[in-house]
DNA sequence: TCCTAATCGAGACGGTACGTCTGGTCTTGAG
DNA sequence: CTCAAGACCAGACGTACCGTCTCGATTAGGA
C-alpha cells in the first residue's frame, strides 16, 4: 500500500528544528523567531521545514508543546473550592513563568491563524478543561454545587478571568486572587 | 512657549492616513497591512507616516480608533442585572461585528507591543469598565450587591468570558449567553 | 575542494542583470540608472543583484564591459606615425560613439570609487596601451624613434590628450586632430 | 530700472552656504554632500539654498571657487622650458593637494552636469591656460619655437597628462614628471 | 508710521531609491 | 525519496535626501 521508498524521514532532523524553534522562541519572543533562524540553529535546510510543516506558526507551536508536555495533576481533596484552587494556582503559576508566557503570544498568533488556535486549544486547553469538569462533577454529585449548572460556562467563568488579566489588563495573577476568584464565583455577586 | 515655527501639519494627511489604514485594516486584516499600502492608499510618502507613528501598529490603532469613537451609553434602569445585560448585550454586539472582530486583531499586536495594550486598555477598556463600575455601585446602595465587593475584580468577572470566547474558544456570542452569563454570576456556582 | 554544493548559480539571470544594467545606461546615463530600475528590467530581486555586485556602479561597469569587450587591431603598417594614427582615430571613433561615451561616465564614477577605477584601467586602458607600447617599440627598432624613450610616459602623450578633450574641454576629437596631435608629438614643439 | 523692493539678500547667509559646502566637500568628499547638510551646517533654510543655486553641483562647486581663488604667478624666466616648468610643477602641487584633489570630484560631476563643466572651464582651466599661452607665445617670438604652432593644441599637449594621470591612471606627479614630460613635448618622440 | 514686497528660518510633505531582511520556492548533488 | 546547501523572486522594511510647499517673522524702501 503505502510504499516507502528513497530515504526515510530523519527523526534526529525532526528533533533538531522543534528544539531550535522552542529555543529561539523562548530567547527571543514569538514574533522574531524567523525560520531562517529555525534552519540556521537546527542546521537544516529551510526546504525540510516548510516540507513537513505550513510555516513559522506550526513549528513554534509544535517545538513549544513538544518540549512543555507535561502530566498535569488532578487534585481530588473533596472539597470544590480546594480542588480549583489547586488546578488554577498551578495554572496561574505556569502561565507567569517563562515557559507559560509564551502560550501568550501564541494565542495572539492564533487569531491571525485557525490552524494555531485550533492546536493550542485542544492541545493546551481541552485537557485542563476536562480536569476541571471533573471537579464541577463531583462537586454536583457531593451537592456542592447547583445541580444545574451548565458545565462549559461554569468552567469558562473561571478560566476566563485569569487569560482576561494575561492578555488584558496585565494584573498580577497570584495566590490571593485565585482564592478570591473562586470565592466569588462560588459565592456570586448578589445579595 | 510652544512655538509655531514650521508648516504646520497637515489636517487632511493625517486623516487621508488614519482613513486609510483603517480601510486596509478592515479589508484585509491586521498581519496584511502594510505602511507601504496605507502610504499608496492615502497617497502619502511613508516618511510622514514614520514621522508621526512608531510603526504599523501604532497608525492602525489610530486608525482603528478614529473610525470607531462613539458614544456609550450609560444604561440605568434600576436593576443591575437588566443594566449589566443592556451593557455587554451591546458590548458583545459590537465585538462579533466586523469592527468588532479587529479589536482581536489588536489584542494579539498588544501581546508583542507593550504600548498598543497601554492603548486599548486606555481607549477601550477604561472607559467600558466605568460604566459596569456605576453600575454595580449604584447596585450595592440599592442593596441589590453585596457591600463587600472588591469592584475591579468583579468587573473582571464579567468581561473576561466574553473575551476569553472571542479569542481563544471561539464560541458564540449571545444574548441569551449574556443573560445566563449574569446570572451564573449574581447567583454564584454554589450551594 | 571547491565544494559545489546548493543551487548553481544561474547564468540566465546573471545575463539578464548584465543586459539590463548596459541597456539602462545606455538610455539614460549612468547617474540615473538605479538597481530598482535594473531588477525590475532584468525580472530579478534587487537581493540577488546585491548578492553579486557590492552596488550599483559595479553591476554597470560589467554590464558595459560585457557589451563592449571588442577584438581590438593591432597596425604593423611599417611606420609609427601611420601606426599609431590607426589605433587613435579608431579610439577616437569609439569614443565618440554613444558607446564609447558612456566610457567617460564610467571615469567619472570611477572618481568616487577606486574599484570601479581599477576596473575601467585593467579592461579599458591596458590592452590599448599594450598595443601603443608594441608600436612604439617596433619604432625604436626601427629607428624611427629615440632610443631613450620611457615608453609609458609616451604612450601617457598620446591617450592623454584624447582624454583631456572628452572629459575637460569638449572639443571635437575627429581624424584631422589626431593626425596633427601625432605630428607634434612626434616632432616636438621645440626649434 | 531693477528695483530693489524687499528685503535684500543677506550677505551672511550667503557667505555661510558657501563655506558650509565648501567645509563638507573638503571633509567628505563631493558625493556624501548633502543640500541638507549644508543648510543645516550653515544655519539655513534648505529654500533659501534652492532659491539662489539650482542644485548641489552648483553651490558646492561655487564654495569651491569662493574658497580656492587664488593669484596665479605668470612665470617670466626668459626660457619657456623654466617658465612652463614652473607653471606646471605650482599646478601639479596644487592638485596632489586635498584642495587639488577636489578639482577631480568637480570634474567627475561635470560629466553629469554641463553647467558645472563650464564652470571650472571658465574658473579654473582659462585663466590658466591664458598664462600658458603667454608662455608660448613669448617662447615663439624669442625664437625657441615653432613658428607655425597651433597654440591651443599644444597648450593641451601638456595639461593633458597631468589630468590624465589625476583622473585615469593614478600615477603619481611631481616635479621630476614635470620636467620630463616637459623636455619630451618640447623634443618629441622622433628621430 | 504704516505698507508692500521680498528674504529667511523652520519644517512638513510627496517622492524615489537605498540596502536589508524574511518568506516561500526551486535546483543541485550526496546519501 | 530525503535532505543540506544555497540561489532565487517577491515585496516590505525603515532611512535618507530630494525639491517643493506653507507658515510666521524679518527687513528694507516708498507712501
Amino acid at each position: 500500500m503505502d510504499k516507502k521508498l528513497g530515504r526515510p524521514r530523519s527523526e534526529e532532523t525532526k528533533k533538531a528544528i522543534l528544539t531550535a524553534a522552542y529555543e529561539l522562541l523562548s530567547e527571543n519572543g514569538f514574533d522574531t523567531v524567523t525560520i531562517e533562524g529555525i534552519a540556521e540553529r537546527a542546521g537544516v535546510s529551510k526546504a525540510t521545514i516548510y516540507k513537513w510543516w505550513p510555516g513559522k506558526a506550526a513549528v513554534v507551536l509544535d517545538g513549544y508543546f513538544a518540549a512543555t508536555e507535561l502530566l498535569l495533576p488532578v487534585p481530588d481533596t473533596g472539597s470544590v473550592k480546594e480542588d480549583l484552587f489547586q488546578q488554577f494556582n498551578n495554572l496561574s503559576i505556569f502561565i507567569t513563568s517563562p515557559k507559560g508566557k509564551m502560550i501568550t503570544e501564541l494565542i495572539a498568533a492564533g487569531q491571525f491563524n485557525p490552524g494555531i488556535a485550533e492546536e493550542y486549544r485542544v492541545r493546551f486547553f481541552n485537557p485542563r478543561r476536562h480536569i476541571s469538569r471533573g471537579i464541577l462533577e463531583r462537586g454536583i454529585a457531593r451537592g456542592e454545587l447547583r445541580k444545574d449548572l451548565d458545565l462549559e460556562r461554569s468552567i469558562d467563568l473561571i478560566f476566563a478571568p485569569l487569560f482576561y488579566r494575561l492578555l488584558i489588563t496585565g494584573d498580577t495573577l497570584d495566590s490571593a486572587f485565585i482564592r478570591e476568584l473562586i470565592n466569588d464565583i462560588m459565592k456570586g455577586l448578589g445579595q
